[in-house]
DNA sequence: CACTATTTGTCCGTATGTATG
DNA sequence: TCATACATACGGACAAATAGT
């Protein structure tokens, strides 16, 4: 009789609360897209009709209307009179990743408080690998960074980065005092998009060395890349490489159910 | 002359934009207290005037007004006539934490697209330290499972959890068709919130032989809790340990520069 | 003491967007 | 589709508290 309910989760029925001031057709919506775009609504799919959505999210038909509408927009579902609301787009399943939205200022945050210490700090021509992805010239230097994070005196973190498209020179003292992307942002260098990937590797000698720990121990790695906008082109601008001690520093996270 | 555009990066500037139809005010005192509540800015701190909030964020006064009005109402801030708005909130910072905000339908989402095999599904007593954790007695047997998963014939994640609060008894091949969440929901087991750690650890003799891979090998940890609320109190309802090969499965986020 | 600049508090009128029946 | 109620956002104007000259 009622699928949706199946379909919803309690607390994504819950989503539509008055929380927040957000309209509650767009609430609506992005319930709806979310569930189209990961492919729980398969395509070709019929949508519930606006009288049972009206229902089951206790929204009037109306705003029921504006939500499917919206989605009808952007072409991801096909509405008909008399036929009903059908999607119309395709779901293609995504390498094995755990996608989640986090909040680069929280970065920021930790950055703030604890101590660093500033390995290396100089204009360097990069490695082959990181040429290729940051597209600078075969003799073009980049910002080289090499830091150890402590905490309590105790290393927990070694950052490698590279950085290009700066235009001021910066020195060690620097990045002792304020965090990498204060800096960065000071310079003008505007970040559009950030992504990282965490896994997990073995300490290296040097690595071993600089956390504190023996060769061969496990470490959780970490990936970041920082893209700008160039000419409504997407350029990457920092590439930044991470080892934690797992024993020292762990990846916290809040999942939400809702949204 | 300006401090409110080094406290704030160029995104954060642009995150008030009309993209979505969230109210103006809301979005702007979503990031006054995410700044505060991170310790971006201390407490005692005099926050920047409604005028020049007005200006940097290209809003109106009134506005702006509302944005403070509505921390000073969850006395984040003290706000007087003639000498301005102050933070009343004391930051204490937490351990060494990267925390994010992700999405427990995303999860879901990957489970469905990978395949399972179920080792073990039985009603067990818990070891001592689940058992404390769960809030269970001496003698109650809870859900255990251990499953592997696979992406394209080879093993990806090792899966250990203890669940209670199941009603009604489920089988193995209950799980070996839908995703845990999706089971656990139709049960009436509500999940209020779920709490994730990543860390990184050395493959075991059984774990190494289930992953197939070396002992000592590193590999991805990842704990979550799961917690539903009874009575007003919050209480875990399901403890789930993950081992990921690090070369099959990776933690992939994209982090959004603004909110 | 007055005078001034700053900052918040309050009020108006108006336009637009949202949500309902 | 229409009428209605309410929230949001704007600019402008003035009052009241605070601090410094």
């Amino acid at each position: 009789m009622n699928a949706i309910a199946d379909l919803f989760s309690d607390a994504a029925l819950r989503a539509l609360e008055r929380d927040t001031p957000t309209p509650l057709y767009f609430k609506l919506y992005s319930l709806l897209k979310g569930a189209i775009l990961d492919g729980t609504i398969e395509n070709g799919a019929q949508m519930p009709t606006e009288q049972q959505l009206a229902e089951t999210f206790g929204v009037s038909r109306i705003t029921a209307k504006r939500a499917m509408d919206e989605l009808a927009a952007e072409e991801l579902v096909e509405r008909r009179r008399g036929k009903g609301t059908h999607v119309t787009y395709e779901y293609s399943p995504r390498p094995v990743q755990a996608p989640l939205v986090g909040m680069l200022q929280e970065i920021e945050s930790m950055a703030r408080h604890s101590d660093v210490k500033v390995l290396k700090c100089r204009m360097q021509v990069p490695p082959a690998h990181i040429r290729e992805e940051l597209g600078t010239g075969g003799n073009d230097k980049v910002l080289q960074l090499e830091r150890v994070r402590y905490r309590e005196g105790q290393p927990f973190g070694y950052y490698m980065s590279w950085t290009a498209g700066l235009k001021k020179p910066v020195g060690k003292r620097d990045f002792q005092k304020s965090p990498r992307l204060a800096i960065f942002r000071k310079q003008g260098l505007k970040i559009s998009r950030v992504t990282q990937t965490i896994s997990a590797t073995a300490a290296t000698a040097q690595l071993a060395d600089a956390l504190d720990t023996k060769v061969g121990a496990p470490l959780l790695s970490l990936v970041r890349h920082s893209f700008r906008t160039v000419r409504g082109q997407e350029q990457l601008t920092d590439f930044l490489q991470v080892y934690y001690h797992p024993d020292r520093f762990q990846y916290q996270m809040d999942l939400t159910l809702d949204e």
